[in-house]
RNA sequence: UGACCCGUGGUGUAAUUGGCAACACGUCUGACUCUGGAUCAGAAGAGUCCAGGUUCGAACCCUGGCGGGUCAGCCA
């Protein structure tokens, strides 16, 4: 476990990526007395994803190394879109994922009173002014990317009245949209955020926090750069659609930095996934669709949905630092995030046997009314998660797909008069296929040799080995097959196309009746299992001591299921 | 046709005063196996967007193209 731990972060310890570089001549140059402040600062306006994990990984991950401090703080400048429900969640994935925050979470909301100091200091520059044209108006003066835009009739008002107007409108004497702050910069640079941004906007609209004490409310460039001000951020890590924005981040800490220390922006390009959406519209738009059964349904990219999928933290953490970090777009390969899930649950899943498609077995030279307890591992990657009991008795269950009548080339499973090995337990023959008046089968009679069993030390070699379930002891189980939600490897990025186009409709199959091992009706929830020869599941948070529901988390790799897809396609 | 950012195997990331392009995932062989898992061994696959230039030597520096991304919310 040490050993595969290393094997992931190794890269990290002999060549720094893009950031570390900035920040290691940062610390060469003497800034900041040498500290390294980051913050992950999410909008609570939705759950976190995966592109978000990306971050949290990238901001703690700098603090840890660096020996500073990251913060958790709410970006929580927009009360029409923000909600209680999000915040806790946010905090519940960021633990989830194994990060400690310093101190108490932050809220930009924390700083309101600050920011609207710092408005009136900039007011009193002459840098800033409340225009009360309309937001349409403000909108087609600002001009485009290629012309520039045209000042605005407010402008050049007196200091003294936009003091006294920018206090009314905290005072709540104007409606919404009636007027806004905003900074005098050059509406004809070519950086359209430059272009006199708006700095305040008027909304009466009660506040997670703050309730109904405001009725201004900072955009966020006027409360990103400053918050990181206040709680001593040495290094603002944003994605890359932020970098346009960084002009403004400086103008803004120009007008209020005293001192030496500063706030400095990085911008970093966030993480896509093939066959996967992540922007937050999409995402609540399947929840709100209900195509997906709610934010944390096992096949969305969201944190608590790959909780609920199964994931561990570590194997999140692991593929964050795999994926590594950089400027240019980039699209990662899905199996590089199921690789790193594997590595991980290999290690640590128990195996246990659980037959999905029962097929009736009689092993009519076994004793009726014999039974056996035999003996298994637990795991045989890992000799201190020990052994376990399984029963075994003369009528047990395979998978349907474990028997064919007529088999291809190469199939080591179970036909007619061909020899099986269930896994520790005995070979078997099969010597009758039994049918109903319909022609489908329903059950095998099989022969086993007694000397075969698991241990005994006769090493006859038969290809195949199959799990099995006893029947007697058998509990019922449900399982729910999960494969990827989109069957295009980029759902988002088709122009004419709208992305639930390529919504699979198989990313949901439901198993009733599978037959479990016994030892299963312990499972806690989101215990993590591998159903041998299957792939990894979990027990759902619904999951009932009498109802149990096993979530698939990844299936195994499978080289015959492959070959057979193969095959498939060519003829 | 404006500004800013970015172009390295299929994918992602490296190459630390310019020095034979490396690692991971994926793919393909083979070995081993009481999980067609895991593990082990090996292979194919880029000459670094293009064209010039500087240099003994360029993925890295310069110039010019080309391609992609971002920006016109009182969203973040």
């Amino acid at each position: 476990m040490i050993d595969h731990k290393e094997k992931g972060t190794e890269k990290n310890s002999e060549s720094l990526n893009f950031i570390e570089t900035q920040i290691e001549e940062d610390l060469r140059q003497g800034k900041n007395n040498g500290k390294v402040y980051t913050r992950f600062p999410p909008e609570p306006n939705g759950y976190l994803h995966i592109g978000h994990a990306k971050s949290i990984c990238l901001n703690f991950g700098l603090a840890e190394k660096y020996h500073g401090k990251c913060n958790l703080r709410f970006d929580d400048t927009n009360p029409e879109k923000e909600e209680e429900e999000y915040v806790q969640s946010i905090k519940e994935d960021v633990r989830w994922l194994g990060f400690r925050w310093e101190g108490e979470p932050k809220f930009a909301s924390d700083y309101f009173d600050r920011l609207y100091q710092w408005a009136i200091v900039i007011i009193k520059k002459g840098k800033a002014y409340v225009d009360d044209q309309p937001a349409a108006v403000i909108a087609a003066q600002r001009g485009t990317p290629t012309e520039p835009g045209i000042k605005s009739p407010y402008r050049n008002r007196a200091v003294e009245e936009n003091l006294r107007l920018f206090e009314e409108m905290k005072a709540g004497k104007y409606k919404d949209g009636a007027k806004v702050l905003r900074a005098k910069i050059d509406m004809a640079s070519p950086n359209m955020h430059m272009r006199d941004p708006v700095m305040y906007r008027i909304m009466h609209k009660d506040h997670h926090r703050t309730g109904n004490q405001w009725c201004i409310y900072p955009m966020y460039d006027f409360a990103h750069g400053q918050s990181d001000y206040i709680e001593g951020i040495t290094h603002s890590i944003c994605t890359l659609e932020f970098e346009v924005h960084r002009p403004l981040y400086e103008w803004f800490l120009d007008q209020i930095v005293e001192g030496v220390y500063r706030p400095r922006q990085i911008e970093f390009a966030r993480l896509n996934l093939s066959y996967t959406v992540m922007s937050k519209r999409k995402l609540l738009e399947l929840v709100e669709k209900k195509i997906v059964d709610g934010w944390d349904d096992p096949r969305m990219p969201t944190i608590s949905g790959l909780r609920r999928r199964g994931f561990t933290p570590e194997s999140i953490r692991n593929f964050a630092d795999r994926i590594g970090v950089a400027k240019r777009d980039n699209v990662i390969d899905v199996s590089l995030l199921e690789h790193s899930l594997r590595e991980d649950l290999n290690l640590r899943a128990p195996r246990v046997m659980v037959v999905l498609k029962p097929l009736k077995v009689v092993i009519t030279n076994y004793p009726e009314g014999k039974t056996e307890d035999l003996e298994t591992i637990n795991n045989p990657e890992d000799e201190t998660m020990g052994i376990r009991k399984i029963p075994f008795t003369r009528e047990i269950f395979i998978e349907k797909n474990d028997f064919m009548e007529d088999p291809p080339k190469k199939f080591f499973r179970l036909s007619p008069g061909k020899e099986v090995r269930l896994k520790s337990a005995y070979i078997i023959r099969c010597d009758e296929v039994i049918k109903n008046s319909k022609g489908h089968i329903t059950e095998l009679h099989c022969t086993y040799d007694p000397e075969s069993k698991s241990g005994s030390g006769q090493n006859r070699k038969v290809k195949g080995t199959l799990h099995w379930v006893n029947a007697s002891s058998a509990i019922e189980v449900t399982v729910n097959l999960y494969d990827r939600l989109f069957n295009n490897p980029d759902p988002a990025g088709h122009k004419d196309k709208d992305f639930k186009e390529f919504l699979n409709p198989d990313s949901l199959s439901v198993l009733k009746g599978c037959k479990a091992e016994p030892s299963l009706a312990q499972a806690q929830p989101l215990e993590h299992f591998q159903f041998q020869r299957l792939g990894y599941f979990t027990a759902d948070p619904d999951s009932q001591p009498g109802n149990l529901i096993f979530n698939r988390t990844v299936p195994l790799r499978d080289i015959w299921a492959r070959a057979m897809q193969k095959t498939g396609k060519k003829n």
